[in-house]
DNA sequence: AAGCGTGTCAACCGCATCCCA
DNA sequence: GTGGGATGCGGTTGACACGCT
């Protein structure tokens, strides 16, 4: 298709964002809310593209975002839902509150991605010639991992089917920032929300079905909703500096093992009867 | 201590899709 | 119905940190 660049270039600068240009971009959003990121900038008073504004927001500057290391609840989850999923990190980041679908991405491509190539080798070794199974990415260049099926996370979920649909961009909820700070609301997260009128995939039906499950999972979950989330002690430089929580220093809310295994069976019924109602189309048109 | 290799992750880029005039 | 601007998504890049030799 081909479009022109959002941004001319010239004169934007580009890079690591400073100090600075985190607070203007954080008082102004805080001030007029999220959206119009074409026009932000300059308003804002900041020599980026829109678009790297917006990219700063969701992924570092939202005071909803949890910082800190992934934790075993979290990965496991991650990795259930990319076997299902593929490569949609923004709907796998949709289902884990405070994260975004770049760590989540950064995060397979350095840590579970090598874990899998290493899996994936043992099941090699143990299974010559073996199964059917549609085999993970390779992930030695990316560039092959691209468009590959993905899938096989040890022998727990080996032979469910996985569904790569199309990458598309899904509606979000309404989002007036400035009146709220709801984490599920962020662009990156809100992959569910009720304003799709495009063409859902196949998965994006059967996530519909499924409660939101924030609340479910973490509890506390409402603690993000208003403008100031829980903060840590130790960011009160960050706030008296911008105004808003340090989100590096924000406080990790604990999850719950067994609602992970109740969201995964979740997952594994809808799709059984998804695929039921798909064989039951096809003998039809046989 | 210095050089090199590797890992991590913030940021960029191109494209798909939405949305509105 | 259509064209173009706005936005979102996933892949990729590159700077920096860290460990090893």
């Amino acid at each position: 298709m081909g479009r022109a660049p959002c941004c001319s270039n010239v004169g934007l600068q580009k890079g690591p964002w400073t100090a600075k240009e985190d607070t203007l971009l954080i008082n102004y959003i805080r001030a007029h809310g999220e959206g119009h990121w074409r026009s932000l900038p300059k308003k804002a008073g900041l020599l980026r593209c829109g678009k790297s504004c917006r990219l700063r927001w969701m992924n570092y500057l939202r005071p909803d975002i949890k910082r800190g290391n992934i934790t075993p609840d979290e990965e496991d989850l991650i990795i259930r839902l990319h076997s299902l999923l593929g490569n949609r990190w923004s709907l796998i980041a949709g289902r884990l509150p405070g994260r975004t679908d770049n760590e989540i991405k950064n995060y397979w491509n350095s840590h579970l991605g090598k874990r899998f190539k290493i899996n994936t080798r043992n099941d090699q070794n143990n299974q010559k010639g073996g199964s059917a199974c549609v085999r993970g990415p390779k992930i030695s260049t990316q560039k092959n991992y691209k468009n590959q099926d993905s899938t096989a996370y040890g022998e727990k979920i080996m032979t469910t089917k996985v569904h790569l649909p199309k990458a598309m961009r899904v509606s979000p909820l309404p989002i007036t920032r400035n009146n709220s700070t709801d984490g599920m609301a962020s662009g990156s997260s809100t992959s569910l929300g009720d304003g799709n009128k495009g063409v859902l995939d196949d998965h994006e039906e059967v996530l519909k079905c499924l409660p939101d499950l924030r609340d479910d999972i973490f509890e506390g979950g409402e603690a993000n909703h208003d403008d100031q989330p829980a903060c840590d002690r130790d960011s009160a430089d960050f706030v008296s500096n911008y105004g808003v929580c340090d989100p590096l220093y924000q406080i990790s809310e604990p999850t719950k093992d067994d609602m992970l295994d109740k969201i995964y069976e979740e997952y594994q019924q809808l799709l059984k009867a998804e695929n039921s109602l798909d064989s039951f189309v096809d003998s039809l048109l046989i």
